[in-house]
RNA sequence: GGCGCUAUCGUCUAGUGGUUAGGACGGGGCCCUCUCAAGGCCCAGGCAGGAGUUCAAUUCUCCUUAGCGCUACCA
């Protein structure tokens, strides 16, 4: 064996017929994993053939979110633009007697409903001579091209899932599916099967709604005399209904972007995904990229379908927020500092670069998401914020704010500025006045943020700065 | 209807032929403390139902039920 055959190949297929949907992210995030961790080559391929529902926005939506998780691929094709290829594969099998043109005109939808029992294939035709075909087909009669499945030879399809283990079917049970469309087009089977073998992709990684298709991608690799790729099929995310996650029935929860529009950190959020339907099985929970590519195997992945945990009330899943929060507070700043940035910008506030560093390392471990900075954290970037009802009241108290202005008065006049000094400076005051400590601190803490919860308020000297601060304190 | 897949706390999950069925989120409480958050500790909460195999089943087998998927000239 050389050693590029170690090497695996693998791909992430969406069709571009809606946004990127969050369960195609997990399965996008697992190739990835996998690949990554292989030293393999991951590929993007847009299953595009089908002309009529595929839209511009949806592929701006797809690399929308995947640009926004930041996961790279290595390779990328468009189905449209490949089908050549799958109409030659199809004629190849259709030339070696494994699939047969199809003339029965297209069902109607009534027609579709009113057989009840399991359709095989149209009577007639799977019998056609190869003369009477190729003399209908020449005198333009339309047809769709069928796999010829093989029956009534007992004959069993089986393959080995990596993570739903060995799957078996009688080909007696499969239906006479259709290679290509009477319009000429290759259907997703076809077009599929044959990019696979044409890219040399060696395990499809996917959902699980495919678990059954595969029997037909085995039939259709057979046909083609091509070794078949080893599969893995993934557990599907539902609803909290139980139904599976639709843009239509469950709104805006579906998309990437929508996390991404909540203030999630891409690492949070891909570290979320992760847990749905797999487990590194040692109970960790928050990983970075890098350890998800460690730990990452099939044997982790789970075999039951996974409940996005959302409600009307709160869209976002709770373990996503708070895994959000985990990642926030122990990502290197540096890494974070850019994506709090660019969230404090798109407010058009101002940014103390000598003290950005030092405001976001005070407040990150309280937030759980980008948007915390701007909002809960708009007094450490902005001169206008609102003061809150239960600061007000600290402010309120008998003598608080003739107090909090002398302090302020105090920290203007001393030669140094820093937490020891200004602790000093505050307790002393307290001492002298003869009040608690308490009082200083908290309507400190109200002065300077409007608000009667938040960090430590000598650190918040520190975030606010020696002018901003004393002007809060004597403007009281 | 047919075929297939699945079934452990509300949710994500670990787990074994003998365990007080473990962890996390969320909920409740306590501690820490200048407030809040974080952190630490504690509590409530689960093996879908029924047979069978076995000295012993959450675990193995079968049935039922439920959910999901496929059953298109969608992907």
């Amino acid at each position: 064996m050389v050693f590029w055959e170690l090497m695996p190949r693998v791909r992430f297929a969406p069709s571009p017929t809606g946004y990127l949907h969050i369960g195609s992210a997990r399965t996008f995030i697992f190739n990835w994993l996998y690949a990554r961790k292989n030293n393999g080559t991951m590929i993007l391929r847009l299953d595009d053939t089908d002309i009529e529902r595929n839209t511009q926005v949806s592929i701006d939506s797809i690399f929308d979110g995947l640009n926004w998780l930041g996961l790279s691929w290595d390779e990328y094709y468009r189905q449209s633009e490949r089908l050549d290829l799958h109409k030659e594969m199809a004629y190849r099998i259709l030339a070696a007697g494994a699939a047969y043109r199809d003339f029965t005109p297209a069902q109607t939808e009534e027609e579709k409903q009113e057989d009840s029992g399991p359709w095989l294939f149209h009577p007639g035709m799977r019998e056609l001579t190869s003369e009477e075909s190729d003399a209908r087909a020449a005198a333009g009669e339309p047809f769709v091209v069928r796999f010829r499945v093989p029956r009534g030879e007992g004959k069993a399809v089986k393959f080995k899932d990596s993570v739903f283990g060995d799957q078996y079917k009688k080909a007696d049970e499969i239906e006479d599916f259709a290679l290509l469309r009477s319009n000429g087009m290759p259907t997703y089977h076809m077009a599929s099967c044959a990019d696979d073998v044409d890219l040399k992709i060696d395990h499809i990684i996917r959902g699980q709604d495919h678990l059954t298709n595969t029997f037909k991608h085995v039939l259709i690799f057979e046909a083609l005399g091509e070794v078949k790729p080893k599969f893995a099929h993934l557990p599907l995310l539902i609803a909290p209904d139980g139904a599976k996650l639709s843009k239509r029935k469950h709104g805006p929860v579906v998309s990437v972007t929508t996390y991404r529009d909540a203030g999630f950190l891409p690492q949070a959020y891909i570290n979320f995904l992760c847990l749905l339907g797999w487990s590194p099985k040692n109970n960790r929970e928050q990983m970075s990229r890098q350890e998800l590519m460690d730990a990452f195997t099939f044997g982790g992945v789970n075999r039951s379908n996974a409940v996005v945990n959302f409600s009307e009330a709160d869209p976002i899943d709770p373990k996503a927020q708070w895994l959000n929060g985990q990642h926030l507070r122990t990502v290197e700043l540096a890494e974070l500092l850019p994506m709090v940035r660019a969230r404090i910008e798109a407010d058009g506030l101002a940014i103390p670069e000598e003290r950005f560093g030092l405001i976001v390392e005070t407040i990150r471990a309280r937030y759980t998401s980008l948007h915390d900075f701007a909002v809960k954290g708009r007094p450490y970037f902005a001169d206008d914020f609102v003061m809150e009802e239960a600061a007000r009241e600290r402010l309120d108290e008998p003598g608080a704010r003739e107090l909090l202005r002398e302090l302020g008065a105090r920290i203007a006049a001393s030669a140094e500025f820093t937490e020891a000094s200004v602790e000093k400076i505050l307790r002393d005051l307290a001492t002298e006045k003869d009040v608690k400590p308490g009082v200083l601190i908290n309507g400190s803490r109200a002065a300077l943020t409007g608000q009667a919860v938040g960090p430590s308020a000598f650190h918040l000297f520190m975030a606010m700065g020696r002018e901003r601060s004393v002007a809060r304190l004597e403007g009281v």
